[in-house]
DNA sequence: TGCAGTGTTGCTTC
DNA sequence: CGAAGCAACACTGC
């Protein structure tokens, strides 16, 4: 599912598309599930109010795709658990059974939102609305100012399962259930660890895991375990690379214990017993 | 066959 | 206030 590297991933082949994204406009929209709007609800209007719009800009902020559009809108897209954009031509009106929605363009192709569990959202707002609504999100963790510092200040009096904290968008953005299992299974820390039990040295390990398994992620054209797909329809490799995400029952790659887990909150957490004490 | 599992977010409940 | 539960959905695997 789209996690920070997935939608960092997407962004950026929307960005170096060709023919351009950037620079182009809206010219209709189609859907058969105009529910996945959620702002303005009324599609006719959501319809209405993007027709003309030229986008400027394409970004990330957490899981979040951002078009920055003309006339000081902004277009926000979640693709939650299943959803990912596919960059089609006009003509091709069947890209895969799970489009719901379709973005024409004046550059002759299509932005189409693909998502088979229908969970995904997209938002039409007013930039500086958008600007105020994002600000409840935690820091970038591959943004320079992350610095170690930071890091242990987004920690700082938290209570409860690292792992829980790691996937709370308002303390750090972009993670999710598959990089907070690969990042803790790096640094060796147990899932359900408390952070104020964590020594100086955990917190830098996981710290460090954390960027890292981020970037190679990046690297790799994020994960396809699922649904998702990069904006050709191409899958991802972070496969090569995941250690214990969804790999319950195999041995560990460093010690060769099989792999746990543990229900936490009505998830999946997964990690090795042995590397990932919890009282060690 | 049926039902638990899958995981993000936001809303409701306690 | 915060944590926990659940709904939004559709498909997979046991």
């Amino acid at each position: 599912m789209p996690e920070l590297p997935e939608v960092e991933t997407t962004v950026r082949f929307l960005r170096k598309a060709r023919p351009p994204i950037l620079g182009a406009g809206f010219v209709d929209l189609w859907s058969d599930f105009k529910k996945i709007v959620k702002k303005p609800k009324n599609f006719r209007q959501f319809k209405k109010e993007i027709q003309g719009k030229k986008i400027l800009k394409i970004r990330r902020r957490a899981k979040n795709i951002i078009f920055e559009l003309s006339s000081g809108y902004s277009l926000l897209i979640h693709q939650k658990l299943t959803g990912h954009l596919l960059y089609a031509k006009w003509e091709k009106d069947r890209v895969n059974d799970y489009i719901h929605l379709k973005f024409f363009l004046n550059n002759g192709k299509i932005l189409a939102l693909s998502d088979l569990r229908k969970f995904a959202k997209v938002e039409l707002w007013k930039s500086p609305d958008l600007e105020k609504e994002l600000r409840s999100l935690g820091p970038e963790p591959l943004e320079k100012n992350f610095i170690f510092k930071k890091f242990k200040e987004a920690l700082k009096d938290r209570r409860g399962k690292i792992k829980q904290i790691l996937m709370n968008q308002e303390i750090i953005a972009g993670i999710g259930n598959i990089y907070s299992d690969e990042a803790l299974w790096r640094a060796k820390i147990h899932p359900f660890k408390e952070p104020s039990k964590l020594s100086e040295a955990e917190l830098k390990k996981l710290y460090q895991s954390l960027k890292e398994v981020l970037k190679k992620s990046i690297k790799l054209h994020g994960e396809s375990i699922s649904d998702y797909r990069d904006p050709s329809g191409s899958r991802g490799n972070f496969d090569r690379i995941r250690m214990v995400y969804r790999r319950e029952g195999e041995k560990c790659s460093r010690c060769g214990r099989k792999i746990k887990r543990l229900k936490m909150a009505g998830r999946s957490a997964r990690f090795c017993p042995l590397c990932q004490k919890q009282n060690p």
